[in-house]
This record gives C-alpha cells, sequence and structure tokens, in this order.
RNA sequence: GGAGAGUUGGCAGAGUGGUCGAUUGCGGCGGUCUUGAAAACCGUUGACCCGCAAGGGUCCGGGGGUUCGAAUCCCUCAUUCUCCGCCA
C-alpha cells in the first residue's frame, strides 16, 4: 500500500499518477485524508487522558506508601473517570483505523513515470523482439496433439483423476518439466540468487503481505479447515520471509529463487486461452525475487529483465518483451516487463513471464524496512519475475521444434534432459 | 490427538502487581590508549504513533479480561520443547 504520508503531501499527484491505471481516486484519496484527520485527533485526545491516568498512578502509589489513604481514594475515583472516557474514545479510534486502513489497501500502486497510458494489453508497448519465428512443416499441429502422439502430456488422465487444468505428465514429457526446472534453477543460482524450498500453503498474513488477499481471493485455493492457502506463486512464501524485517543496507540485493508448484482457480477462463497447456489450474514456475535499496531498485528490474532474456536466448525461443500499460498492470506493479514467447502451430505469443518492481508498495503493507546510512529506518523496494513459468515453455517447445521425425530437445537442455529429441 | 513446561530487546538471560521499555552479559556503534590491531577502559545501542520542538502515548508471542496501576494475575489463540499415542 501507499504511504499515509506521501498521500497527504501529493495529493493531486497521486489522483493523476493512478489514473493512468485508469483508476479513479480523488474520492478515495480524500475519504483517506480525511479519515487520517479524524484519527489523529482521537489519538491526541486519548494519548492525553492515558498520559494524566498514568501519572494519577503513580501517584496512588506514593500515596499508599506514604499511607494517606484519604488522598489515594480521591486520586482513585479521578482515575476511574479518566477511564471510563478512555474507554468509550478507544472503540472510535480503532474503528478509524480499521476503516482507514480498508481504504487504504483499496489505492492500487503508483506506475513507474515510463508506464504507457492504455487499457488493453493492445497498448503495451513492445521494448524488445528477438529471435526468428521458425516455419513449420506441413502438417505441423498445435502442442496438444503433439502431447497424445507422444504420449507426454495427458489432459484426460488429469481430468479423471482430478479435474480440467491438471494434466499429468509422462516418460519424456515427465523428464522434460523436471530438466526445465533444474535448468532454470541452475541459471538463476549462477546468476547469484539462494535457492529455497517453501511452503506451498500460507496463512492469509502473507497473502496480505504481497498483494493476493484481499483483491484476489478468489484466484486463490483456500482450505477453510486450517485457514490456508495454496500459493498461486513462490513469489508469496519468498517474500514474506521478509515481512516484518529489518534489514541492514550491507544486505542489499537479497536474491532469492524458489521452484513450486502454482495453484490458480482462474475463474471465468474459457476458449482457446485454456487450451492444452495454455492456463492451468496446477503448474510450475521458477520464481526469482530481490529486495533492494530504493536507490538501485530499477538498475535490479534492468537485471532480472536480462536474466529471462538469457533463459529464453539459451532455449532458442522467439520472444518479445512489453512494458505493460497502466490498464494491464497488476494492483500491487509500479512497472511490469510482460515475456511472450511466439508459439508456431498455434500462431499466438504466450505470456511466459512477468518481471516487475512494486518498489515499496508492498514493502509498506509487510512491513519490509532496512536501517540505512544515517540509521534511519526505511522502507526497503521489492521485484519478482517468473524465469520462467514451465507450461507454455513447453507448449512453444513441442511446437516450434517439431519435425516429421520428433520434436528435437535445445541444445542447452540435453544435458538436463539426456535425450535430445522425443519421439 | 493427550499430558506437562516455556515464549522478555540482535542474541543469551533476570524480573511474579507500583519511579520497568525493562538488571546483567555478549554482540553492534563511537571514543581513550596504540604506528595499526587486539586487550582494557569510558560512552552509546529497540520499534511504532502524535508533535516544529519540548514532550506525550503504545508495544515484554497475538487477542481479550481483572486492577487506580500488569512483563508480573485470569481467559483464549498461536508457537517451541519434553513425554505418550499415531504415522511417514
Amino acid at each position: 500500500m501507499l504511504q499515509l504520508q506521501f498521500i497527504r503531501e501529493n495529493r493531486d499527484e497521486v489522483i493523476d499518477r493512478l489514473a493512468v491505471k485508469n483508476f479513479k481516486a480523488a474520492t478515495l484519496v480524500d475519504e483517506i485524508i480525511e479519515l487520517d484527520n479524524t484519527r489523529r485527533s482521537a489519538q491526541k485526545e486519548l494519548d492525553d487522558i492515558l498520559a494524566q491516568s498514568n501519572q494519577l498512578a503513580k501517584e496512588i502509589g506514593n500515596y499508599f506508601k506514604q499511607g494517606e489513604s484519604e488522598k489515594a481514594a480521591r486520586a482513585k475515583s479521578e482515575s476511574i473517570q479518566l477511564k471510563a472516557k478512555a474507554k468509550e474514545l478507544e472503540p472510535v479510534l480503532t474503528e478509524t483505523i480499521e476503516l482507514l486502513n480498508s481504504k487504504l489497501i483499496e489505492l492500487p500502486n503508483l506506475p513507474h513515470s515510463s508506464v504507457p497510458k492504455g487499457r488493453t494489453p493492445e497498448d503495451n508497448e513492445i521494448v524488445h523482439s528477438e529471435g526468428t519465428i521458425p516455419q513449420l512443416f506441413d502438417g505441423a499441429v498445435p502442442h496438444w496433439d503433439l502431447a497424445s502422439t507422444y504420449q507426454i502430456v495427458d489432459f484426460e488422465l488429469g481430468n479423471k483423476v482430478t479435474g480440467a487444468g491438471f494434466p499429468f505428465y509422462r516418460g519424456k514429457g515427465a523428464r522434460l518439466q523436471r530438466a526445465l526446472i533444474n535448468f532454470f534453477l541452475d541459471e538463476a543460482i549462477e546468476a547469484g540468487y539462494l535457492e529455497y524450498q517453501t511452503p506451498l500453503l500460507v496463512n492469509a498474513a502473507s497473502g496480505h503481505g504481497t498483494g493476493q488477499l484481499p483483491d484476489k481471493e478468489g484466484q486463490m485455493y483456500f482450505a477453510p479447515e486450517d485457514n490456508l492457502y495454496l500459493i498461486p506463486t513462490a513469489e508469496v512464501p519468498l517474500t514474506n520471509i521478509y515481512r516484518d524485517v529489518i534489514l541492514k543496507d550491507t544486505d542489499f540485493p537479497v536474491k532469492n529463487v524458489a521452484y513450486s508448484n502454482c495453484f490458480r482457480r482462474e475463474a471465468g477462463s474459457y476458449g482457446k486461452d485454456v487450451r492444452g497447456l495454455n492456463r492451468l489450474h496446477q503448474f510450475d514456475k521458477v520464481e526469482i525475487v530481490q529486495i533492494q535499496h530504493p536507490d538501485k531498485s530499477y538498475a535490479t528490474l534492468d537485471e532480472m529483465k536480462e536474466h529471462v532474456a538469457g533463459l529464453l536466448r539459451k532455449l532458442e525461443l522467439p520472444f518479445r518483451i512489453l512494458r505493460l500499460c497502466g490498464g494491464d498492470m497488476s494492483f500491487t506493479s509500479a512497472l511490469t516487463y510482460d515475456f511472450e514467447v511466439f508459439s508456431a502451430a498455434q500462431q499466438r505469443w504466450l505470456e511466459v513471464s512477468s518481471v516487475s518492481n512494486f518498489e515499496d508498495f508492498q514493502a509498506n503493507r509487510m512491513k519490509l524496512r532496512f536501517k540505512d546510512k544515517e540509521g534511519k529506518t526505511r522502507l526497503a523496494h521489492t521485484l519478482n519475475g517468473s524465469a520462467l513459468a514451465l507450461p507454455r515453455i513447453v507448449a512453444a517447445l513441442l511446437e516450434n521444434n517439431q519435425t516429421e521425425d520428433g520434436i528435437k530437445i535445445p541444445e542447452a537442455l540435453q544435458s538436463y534432459t539426456g535425450f535430445k529429441f522425443i519421439d
């Protein structure tokens, strides 16, 4: 969430910048400032009452010691009255704070100044394209057909055992998954990231920390018996490691990576978007997270963007990088680059990674801070990116590398798969 | 799942109703001494809210209660350890 003080001091700027995200903030911002004013005066009033009764309590102690029981009794009754007043004020203050917080988390993050205006994916800005789109032979087919021809992904079996969007990977298909996971992890470790294996279920506090709650509640699988959420991405546990943590400024940059299963309900999806591996309820992803000093977070964003580009280059996939427009960005992001690979049989671009700088938006929710050189406590910046999500990479690899005799495995992966060909 | 014992500042560890936001040690930071370092000695060292400041308030696992007053008493939840049960 945004910092209250910043909102108070930059009301007009907040409203203008949120307009880039097509968010009409004026009413909400004014409500927030008004609520904060109420909060401040209520707090002051309560603090004064408490100060008086603290003072009285000390005096009463002294009176008792000196055996002045009459004075003590008088002070006592005075104190009881103060206490009654405090009892009235307390709920007013708590309610105000709760209301203020609930309004505050409705405000999205401010977009970076380079974010283009726009409403739909068509308004995203292509900042880079690389690789050549392969010309497939006649009779080339989409990956879902390849999956059944070579018996490497079984969607029907997934339907039977679980439901749509939960495929089985089989034989060389399963091996390919494992190869990609190891390849992505090794590349990240090589780039200085520390590997984690995280829990796949998290509590509500963690969901709030990274911003999935409350706005994306319906997107997560939930286990009500235990009040736990299945993670939609390893970003959640990996970033929440630092919830309520104060780092030293020599700790930067914190670079973490985790492979995990990801679970997404994807309510309301339909049609060609969800065919085959294009969109699943359970999928595999390697996620990179960095925590950085505010002055360096944009340089870090570029570094992470280059890391992801390097992976796609090694996999020999044609890709492009988009700078998301205000309307297509997530609630929490200040600047997001999406990576898309071209899947040659479907003839469409598939999103395989999203790399974002959240600046201090998540950090503010999580109370993730650091001590700067002057010893002041400040919010850190958080960033994350997929490096990479597997299903659409697999889709593109299968489609783009198909030949009449089988599917070629890119060279960089061969030492991981142990085979060069799926046939 | 059952029984018992814990949860205090970066760490260790005192404190069982009143000048306790908290003794002390270690660690950190600053200084004296030293060519430099170590040792020794001195000082300093939590977070948050309101306030220009002075100052005030909140926080001893979380929440609630008793009391004029709670780290200290009561309830509750979480969590750790030990024993038993169950299981990988």
